[in-house]
DNA sequence: AGATGCTGTATAGCATCGGA
DNA sequence: TCCGATGCTATACAGCATCT
């Protein structure tokens, strides 16, 4: 970590040279309030580092310290934070994160009443509209509150960089669903195909067990992904990927079926899943009743229904008679019933 | 490289129980 | 009746070995 930069994280008071005075002191006025005036400072700024770099190539033997500042030079500028006009926002599809009716409750009431604590990321557009790249959910709520301008930094990257860096932004948040994850990285799979999972996993922090679990989602019915797009948190990964296997095992319409009274609240993912992988019940086999005789009289009336067999007498005596008696043959039938089951 | 199975751990939510 | 301890269950996740 360069000195500066060093003293950036410590927070302390940063003393520049006499150059970097200069070039900050060209971007520190603070950016202008009308949207043409910020795309002009903007693109004015670009101009100046762009310059800086034409000069830095120029000279022979440039020193990396030179360099190093020309990048803190860049870090200042993406970290000026500034307002800009709401209207002038542009939302990308799909870098949008869930959030519960609750949670933008809770967002809205902590807007109304504090200051915006992290400023949205946003990046200037050639037709002079802001990308916004981190912070829908907060640019939601200032709207909700009829708020015009939000405080904003200026990201200066490519749309490559850009739609990584807003879902690795998005990862950082631990009540992002693992379907949101999913959508995340198909679009970096999509975004950047020869990427592996291995890289991916190392690029969020996510186990690559866990990148393979969340990737199985490709494998759910297309009526299951419509509703996740309305209920992200409905499956997690676990219940993703065992459902997923199951409708790759031909159980399609058994798995929308339970995802379906899942969505209703009527089951959880468990039952869901057990549901889904449920045999077809067997069709109900007859009961069967065998009477022994006595004599002209019924002795005892032994009916079988399923897994349970009841034997019935005439006395409370006899049936305690019989009891003791079937105890000695079931223990051995125990015994056999285990050999069995070792050998198979 | 990626998928899968298994084991172990952590955590949250919930129900139950017993003592104050 | 309240409250804390305890146990159970569901879920998420990591790590490892093995298979495709």
């Amino acid at each position: 970590m360069s000195a500066l930069k060093d003293r950036m994280a410590k927070g302390l008071a940063i003393m520049l040279t006499e150059e970097d005075e200069a070039a900050a002191a060209s971007m520190k006025p603070s950016m202008p309030t009308t949207g043409p005036g910020q795309t002009m400072q903007i693109t004015a700024l670009r101009k100046q580092i762009e310059d800086l770099k034409g000069e830095l190539a120029k000279r022979d033997g440039a020193n990396g310290a030179t360099e190093a500042r020309l990048k803190e030079l860049e870090q200042q500028l993406a970290s000026a934070a500034t307002d800009v006009e709401i209207s002038r926002l542009v939302e990308v599809p799909g870098r949008r994160r869930y959030m519960s009716p609750e949670k933008k409750l809770e967002l809205r009431e902590n807007l109304r009443h504090n200051k915006l604590v992290h400023p949205i990321v946003v990046r200037l557009m050639a037709n002079g509209g802001l990308e916004i790249v981190s912070g829908h959910n907060r640019v939601d709520q200032y709207k909700e509150l009829g708020r015009d301008k939000i405080r904003a930094v200026f990201e200066e990257s490519t749309d490559d960089e850009a739609a990584a860096s807003a879902f690795y932004a998005n990862l950082l948040q631990s009540d992002l669903t693992d379907y949101e994850k999913y959508r995340g990285f198909k679009q970096m799979q999509e975004r950047f195909p020869s990427i592996t999972q291995a890289k991916m996993a190392e690029q969020s922090g996510i186990s690559e067990a866990m990148i393979s679990y969340i990737l199985a989602f490709d494998d759910l019915p297309p009526e299951v992904i419509t509703t996740l797009e309305q209920q992200p948190a409905l499956i997690g990964s676990m219940a993703g990927k065992t459902l997923a296997g199951l409708a790759k095992t031909g159980r399609t319409a058994e798995v929308i079926a339970a995802v379906a009274q899942l969505a209703e609240g009527k089951i959880d993912q468990s039952q869901a899943v057990k549901l889904a992988s449920a045999k077809p019940a067997k069709a109900a086999t007859s009961a069967e009743t065998v009477k022994i005789k006595a004599g002209k009289a019924d002795y005892c009336v032994m009916r079988r229904a399923s897994n349970v067999v009841r034997l019935q007498f005439k006395s409370d005596d006899e049936a305690r008679r019989v009891q003791a008696a079937l105890q000695k043959v079931l223990e051995a039938e125990s015994a056999v019933f285990t050999a069995a089951q070792r050998d198979s």
